[in-house]
DNA sequence: TATTGTTATACTCTATAACTATA
DNA sequence: TATAGTTATAGAGTATAACAATA
């Protein structure tokens, strides 16, 4: 920052605090916005050395989790469309990580199941993110996590007016 | 993390329940990017009516607060690359919403000022935007409302390890 | 006829680098 | 030399429609 303006040194400052005295800068919107940016960048960041991404981390750990899921069943579950599943599975099944099983009952269906490479892989990355996300709620206490886990479940199972 | 636990018969719920008990399902990380999505999408479709989306609308309630913000003070408020936000002011200049008014102590900086119109189109577009805002918390009391919001301004406001 | 997964495609968003004008 | 804004462009992410196989 220039040498004209006489703030007094925030030299570790997130950005302009001024901003955050705007009607905007108050909105939980936002606030949400801006704290899901941060912790999707700091944890894709940390997954890279895995050669994963929040996107397939989350694949992969739901099917780590025997929850045999189908693709149409992420697709919701990630709100991604189903073209997105496709590709996301079609390199974790690359790499050998998970496979596509189709499921006898309906031979529409593919369950995705970890193989055990792949639920090692996730082993390994669940480290790095829980590690990421630890550091992100190290600024709240016990209860503070808590009760923000407690409201984002709310909202998270929430269905949205649309779907 | 529970609370998803022995919740009784939501017939009306989101998707696949059973995806809920993974080792994902119960991240914070993972849910704030759930719950993030969901009013993401809610906003923008309320905002559309007034041609905004909750981009412009953030960039025209910064400027609407006669917080008079550089574009790189935009760029970092609301993590977008600088170049985004020339974009995205020349929509709402080009609207008559916003100018950018060169800052005479420093001829590279433009500063971003609102419009008599901006301020009206701002003020119509806040409405829809509140009531989105609201319906989603609708579900959480206000105790529980305010711990997210104080838990939120937290994160959000944190600085993050790479900037 | 409806649904799952797939493919192709287009559209939006994001990130990068190069350029200008100022400092 | 460094910074604010701009431009161009490529890459990632997202949305849509059409299709084959199956129900």
């Amino acid at each position: 920052m220039p040498a004209l303006r006489g703030t007094a040194a925030p030299s570790t400052s997130p950005g302009p605090e001024r901003l955050w005295e705007t009607t905007v800068g108050g909105d939980i919107s936002f606030l949400l916005a801006r704290a899901n940016a941060i912790s999707l960048a700091t944890t894709n960041e940390a997954l890279a050395m895995h050669g994963l991404k929040v996107r397939s981390y989350s694949v992969l750990g739901v099917a780590a989790s025997d929850a045999r899921p189908t693709q149409r069943e992420l697709s919701e579950f990630l709100r991604l469309d189903p073209s997105q599943i496709v590709s996301i599975i079609d390199e974790l099944e690359t790499r050998g990580l998970v496979r596509r099983e189709p499921d006898p009952n309906d031979r529409r269906v593919n369950v995705v199941v970890v193989t055990p490479e792949g639920r090692e892989k996730f082993a390994a990355a669940r480290v790095v993110a829980q590690k990421s996300e630890l550091d992100m709620l190290a600024l709240l206490d016990s209860t503070e996590i808590a009760a923000l886990a407690e409201a984002l479940n709310a909202l998270a199972t929430a269905v949205p007016p649309e779907a």
